[in-house]
DNA sequence: GAATTGACGGGGC
DNA sequence: AGCCCCGCCAATT
């Protein structure tokens, strides 16, 4: 029996699913930043591999890849159904997250329902500690 | 309660 | 690009 607080912390991380577009990729570290409150990205793996039966048509767990644009497990599964959405995979088996990459939720949208936003990112900018 | 595992990430070299 | 190492959280043994 999962507390209150395991159920609601997968149905969170099951929200935010949700709302990657069709076509679009995010990292389970970004998911993991939208959902906030002390939720790390191998614990949305964990919440995306403990998805009930009945809810694996309605939630696109397809479109959450690791940080590279690539497929850790379940490869060929994951990669047909993302293909039909119209991702391309080089020959390395990985998409460009530079051009996938979903920038998360709308800010509206991320305040309606008590969750963050991920931090703004410019493609080929670089992270400077400086 | 300790150790290990897992659909992971990031920094450093 | 690679490789190594550490951190993170949840579940299992």
């Amino acid at each position: 029996m999962l507390t209150p607080a395991e159920q609601a912390l997968y149905e969170r991380i099951y929200l935010v699913v949700r709302q990657i577009p069709s076509g679009r990729l995010a990292s389970y570290g970004d998911v993991a930043t939208v959902v906030g409150g002390g939720c790390d990205a191998r614990t949305v793996g964990y919440a995306l591999g403990a998805i009930p039966p009945a809810q694996q048509r309605e939630i696109p767990w397809q479109r959450v890849v690791n940080r590279e644009g690539a497929i850790s497990t379940r490869g060929l599964e994951q990669r047909h159904l993302l293909e039909q959405e119209g991702v391309e995979f080089d020959a390395q088996g990985h998409a460009p997250m530079s051009h996938y990459r979903w920038e998360g939720p709308s800010a509206a949208w991320a305040a309606k329902h008590g969750f963050q936003t991920l931090p703004t990112r410019h493609e080929g900018e670089q992270l400077s500690l400086f």
